[in-house]
DNA sequence: CGCTGCATTGAAATATCTCAATCAATGTGG
DNA sequence: CCACATTGATTGAGATATTTCAATGCAGCG
């Protein structure tokens, strides 16, 4: 049951076996997408969601000349683009990294499910206001650390969102990244990109190879040099969803 | 009636005479804050959401330092922490800018008026998402932009939301932001803000003055420096809420 | 009058970018 | 199997953007 990954790590409790049922039933078709191939263009007009159920998808805002910055990541377990339901037109676009594998979720049943289960709409809600903190600690991210930094902050919040949904082994990264990505993400060049990378392997953090192979070597030393703190996360650390089951909207 | 400046100039249809009623009678007291003054904490247990009357409220995340870094800047009649109620703690820290005006509403009141009202359940789910957008474009801003270029997109946004609610005159900005401020949201340090605005001033674009008194001499030049798109803002432009009356949660 | 908080300036240090070249791995067509 | 193209990684050197530190200016205010 692809769907059982939603949210997985940061809810109490974990969604029933009739929540999982509706949503798994709301889904019209899974698609499998080639690497590096647009799913949503910003600005045209949606009927449709999308939830990851395995690979890697990239969200990005393009400027005037067509440079890319990255403005999210996502892994099996998350909606892309849910919030494209209320908005109907996204302000950024969606692209796959590597080969992906989508449910494509009509929004008229997103629509169904959220009359029909309270639970599940607020949960809805739940999952992009994560995408806000997320979103906010990239500000941060930009904001306040260097390159180094930057690419620790980025990888650091991957391993714990990767661990959310058991996809981390403690060694090897799985999402192949390359280096003109984390430049994308980071607001860096990739030759600085390059560089800051070389930095980090010789202080024996991590390992990048072609094809975007990543190895973390010292996980405690890469968070650290970002000061790394996930609590924005909101997994089941300090700042975690506690009564978010109190919250009924028709309770 | 202050809640009528609510997701005003976003929406096809203004919010209904019952719904604007509903809305500010979930209001539980009014609080005037005094300049610079902290109104939410980070980690903080929240049992209240604060809806902006007056003023100007900012939203940001403190390093290990204690450098700030804002991630977004509230006007009138927006919420500055409703994902509070969803989420119980903040991830951020809000305070205040200049002496403001928040209509403190309990989180127990939303709950009842999220369940009585579907629609203005999703307005309040909208209005997070509109924060969301606007994160996205402050990564952008960051990562895309130098030092003139973020603070041009800045004012630009905060021009385009002050005309939503009908407060900039065309002339002088109503915000007070110092040059610390500024350096803060957009990731420069103090001396380099300085130094950028006396690059705009120069080009004729604006002019600061101590004490945070702005004014925008060419409004056409500040938007073209950073190839200003506001259509992220989902005003009546482009990208709109069009449709959004029918997704009735419970229709 | 003398704080105090903010703004402004200069000069040197550092981070990052740009441009251009090279390298390494991989895949393709002949 | 080779020649070649392609893609991503790597490196160097010089240019540019931004920071840092330290000093000065300036206005409101008790």
């Amino acid at each position: 049951m692809f769907v059982r990954k939603f949210l997985l790590g940061r809810l109490r409790h974990e969604l029933t076996e009739d929540e999982l049922e509706r949503l798994e039933s709301a889904v019209n078709r899974i698609i499998t997408i080639e690497p590096r191939t647009t799913l949503v263009d910003r600005g045209t007009r949606l009927e449709n969601s999308y939830y990851l159920i395995e690979g890697t998808m990239l969200r990005h805002l393009d400027d005037k000349r067509g440079e890319r910055q990255l403005v999210g990541v996502n892994i099996a377990g998350d909606f892309v683009d849910l919030h494209g339901y209320a908005m109907k037109r996204l302000d950024h676009s969606v692209q796959s990294l590597d080969r992906a594998k989508v449910a494509e979720v009509p929004h008229i049943r997103i629509k169904e499910m959220l009359s029909g289960s309270p639970h599940l709409a607020r949960l809805m809600w739940f999952s992009t206001l994560l995408d806000a903190a997320m979103h906010r600690e990239w500000i941060f991210r930009l904001g306040r650390l260097n390159a180094e930094g930057r690419i620790a902050h980025l990888i650091s919040e991957l391993i714990e969102r990767l661990r959310f949904v058991g996809l981390f082994d403690g060694l090897n990264f799985p999402i192949p990244l390359l280096q003109r990505d984390y430049a994308e993400a980071c607001g860096i060049t990739p030759v600085h990109a390059n560089r800051s990378f070389r930095t980090l392997k010789e202080r024996g953090v991590l390992e990048l190879d072609s094809g975007g192979k990543l190895r973390i070597l010292d996980e405690a030393e890469l968070k650290s040099l970002c000061d790394f703190d996930g609590s924005y996360l909101y997994g089941q650390g300090e700042l975690q969803l506690d009564n978010f089951e109190d919250l009924a909207v028709n309770a």
